[in-house]
DNA sequence: AAATATTATGTAATCGATTACAAATGAGTG
DNA sequence: CACTCATTTGTAATCGATTACATAATATTT
C-alpha cells in the first residue's frame, strides 16, 4: 500500500543490536548504554526510520489517538478550541480525531472506544445523552473523558468551562453602572447548560442590584444563533414596555437582535444597550462594536488537552480539581450607551 | 488499557466457525454462505464483537485515517468545509484526523505518512511548501493527496475549488448594473491562489465593461482578515479621488472595511458599495447586510471528500476531471446600492 | 457415474512493534 | 578470588486481525 520505509529490523541490523534495544533505545532510553544509544540513533538516521503506529497501538493495546466530540462542527465558535486542543496534542504523539455528535449515532460514538479508535475523548457538547455517556464510561474505565465549555450536570467528570455566572454578573454590574434598571436577558436553548448559568448569574445580579426581574423581558432563545436573536428582537418590538437593556446568550444572539432591531429602525446603543457573550472575533468590528464578556477559548481547549493528557499519562485528577474554571472578561464596546 | 471485549476468536468459538470465516462475513459476504453469514452475525451481536483497528491496520498496512491540513485551525471559514468532509468519512470506516499548517513542522507533516497514520491527505493550504509537497507525493506513491478550496499551481494533483475567476466576475457585473464605473479591489493575501484569481477576475470584467483599473484602487489585502479590511480603509480614506465601489477578496475584509469607514463618518452603501467573497453566515445579519458571491463551502468539504475516498478505492481521477469547480452565487444584500 | 468446476471453509503465516524472561556482562565486596 | 547485585542485551512470545494456500463440499458437465 505504502512505499513501505525501513522496519525496526533493519535499524537492528544497522546498529547491529537486537530490535528489542532499538526499542527501547526510542522508547526509555535510559534502560540502555549510551554507547548502543548513539549507535541506534544513527542507524535510526541513517536508515530514515520512522515508527508504525498501527503496531505500536496493537501491541500497547491503544489507540494512539484522542477523540474531540463536538455538538456542531459547523460553528465557528468551536474552531479557536480546536486549535487551542491541536496545539497540546500536536506535540504528543497522540492523533486527533474530530467528529460531530450531530450526524453521529450513538452506536457509533460508543463504537470509537470498542474499536479501540480513541484513548480519550474531549466533549464539547454537554447535551450528550446520559445513555451514551454511560456507555462511554464503561468502555474507558479509567474516566478518558473531559469536558470542555459544556459538561453534563450530576456527572463527576473533570471538566473545563468558563465563569458562566460571573461573566453574566459582569455583563449586568456594567449596565447598571451605566444606569440601566430595567434589564432582559435573551437566553440560549432552554436545556443547555452554558443557558442556565448564564441565566442564573443574570438572576442573582439582578436581585444584589436590587432590580426587579420581569419575566417577559426573559426570552428563550431557542438556540445560540443569529436567528435566535432576530426573533427574540420580533418578541421585544411587540411588547408594550420594554427594558433598555439586554444581555444575550451569545455574540450571535445579540447581532442577530441588534440587525434586527436596526431593520426596524431601532438604535442600539441609543435606544438600547446590548451585552454578548463570547467575544467572536467579528464582534469588535461590528457596527455597532459589541460590548461582551470574552470567553478564552484557546485556553479551554488548551486546558481540556492538558487535564486528558494528564488522566491519560495516569494522573488522575484531584476531586477538587475536577472543575477548572477559566476567567471571563467584560470587554466594554459601542453596543452599550449610559441611559 | 481498555476494558478488553470479545476477540474475533470468540466471535469464532460462539459461531462454530474458524476466524477465517468471520472476518470474511464481515468484510466480504459474499464469499459466505448464508447460513455461515447468520450465524457469524448472530455470534457477533450476542458477544458484542468489535473489530481492532490497529489489529486491523497492521495487517492491511493502512492506517485507517485520512488527514485534513488546514492553514488555521482558528479560522471559522474552514469549520463548514470540515463538516463537510466529516459527513463524508463518517459513514466510511475511516476517521478524520486534524492538523494545522501553521504549527506543525515540516518533518511532522511527512511523518504523519511515513508513520502510517494517514492513508490520504485533503490540503486546504495552498501556500504548502513545494519540499513538503513533494516529499508527500513520494511517501503516498498512488497520490492520495486532494486539494480543496486552494491549491498549488504546477503540480497536477487533484483539486476541488470555487470558481473564483467567475465569481469576480458576477461581482463586478453587479456593481456596474448599478450605476458604479469606478471600482476598486481589495485583494486577501500576495501569494494565496485564491487571491490571484479574484484578482485576475476582477481584471478581466474591468476591462471586458471597457471600465479603467486604476492601480492605486487595487490594494494589497496582507491577509483575508477584517484588519486586513480596515487597513485598505485608511489607505483609501487618503486618497483624493476614490472609487464608488470596491471588491473585497473575503467577506472578513469586506466588513473590515465598512467598519472603519463607519468609524471615519463614511457610510456604505451610501457613499461606497461593498461586495465581498464567501457568504459566510454573519454576512446576512452584518449592518449593513453584505452583497457577496457565496461559496458553498459544504460542497466543498463534501467534494474533496468523495474524491479522496475514490483515489483510495482505487478509482484514479480522470485526467479532464482533476480540478472540480464549484460554482458560486452572487447574492444582492445591502452593501450595494446605486450610484 | 466419473470428471471437472465452483463454492465454502479451515490452517497457519503474517503485519511490525513491545516486553517478559533469560542470559551475559561488569562492578563491588569481604 | 569467589560471590552478590546491578546493568545491559538478546530471544521469543505476543497484540488481533487478514489472507494465501490447501482442502472439503457441492454443483455441473459429459
Amino acid at each position: 500500500m505504502n512505499a513501505k520505509g525501513p522496519r525496526i529490523q533493519e535499524v537492528a541490523v544497522e546498529a547491529g543490536v537486537s530490535t528489542a534495544t532499538v526499542s527501547r533505545t526510542l522508547s526509555n532510553p535510559d534502560l540502555v548504554s549510551e554507547k548502543t544509544r548513539e549507535a541506534v540513533l544513527a542507524a535510526v538516521e541513517k536508515t530514515g526510520y520512522r515508527i508504525n503506529r498501527a503496531a505500536q497501538n496493537l501491541r500497547k493495546r491503544q489507540a494512539g489517538a484522542i477523540l474531540v466530540l463536538l455538538p456542531n462542527l459547523g460553528n465557528p465558535f468551536f474552531s479557536q478550541i480546536l486549535s487551542g486542543i491541536e496545539s497540546v496534542f500536536a506535540t504528543s504523539d497522540l492523533s486527533v480525531l474530530i467528529a460531530d455528535t450531530n450526524g453521529i449515532k450513538q452506536d457509533q460514538l460508543t463504537g470509537y472506544f470498542r474499536d479501540t479508535r480513541a484513548d480519550g475523548v474531549i466533549l464539547l457538547d454537554g447535551g450528550i445523552p446520559r445513555a451514551v455517556l454511560n456507555e462511554l464510561a464503561q468502555t474507558t474505565p479509567d474516566n478518558r473523558i473531559v469536558f470542555a465549555c459544556e459538561w453534563k450536570p450530576g456527572t463527576d467528570l473533570p471538566s473545563v468551562r468558563s465563569d458562566n455566572r460571573g461573566g453574566a454578573q459582569q455583563a449586568i454590574a456594567h449596565l447598571v453602572q451605566l444606569g440601566h434598571s430595567k434589564i432582559g436577558h435573551i437566553a440560549g436553548p432552554r436545556n443547555n447548560v452554558l443557558t442556565k448559568e448564564r441565566l442564573a448569574g443574570f438572576e442573582a445580579a439582578m436581585r444584589n442590584q436590587g432590580l426587579e426581574i420581569v419575566p417577559r423581558w426573559v426570552v428563550d432563545g431557542g438556540d445560540f444563533s443569529l436567528d435566535a436573536g432576530a426573533q427574540a428582537a420580533r418578541q421585544f418590538i411587540e411588547m408594550d414596555e420594554r427594558p433598555t437593556a439586554v444581555f444575550c446568550g451569545s455574540d450571535l444572539i445579540a447581532m442577530g437582535f441588534i440587525s434586527e432591531m436596526h431593520k426596524r429602525g431601532i438604535s442600539v446603543p441609543n435606544d438600547f444597550s446590548v451585552v454578548g457573550f463570547d467575544d467572536i472575533e467579528i464582534a469588535d468590528r461590528f457596527i455597532p462594536s459589541l460590548t461582551t464578556i470574552r470567553q478564552n477559548r484557546t485556553q479551554l481547549g488548551v486546558l481540556a488537552a492538558t487535564t486528558l493528557l494528564g488522566q491519560l499519562s495516569g494522573r488522575a485528577v484531584a476531586a477538587q480539581d475536577n472543575v477548572q474554571l477559566v476567567d471571563v472578561l467584560l470587554i466594554k464596546r459601542g453596543s452599550t450607551a449610559a441611559i
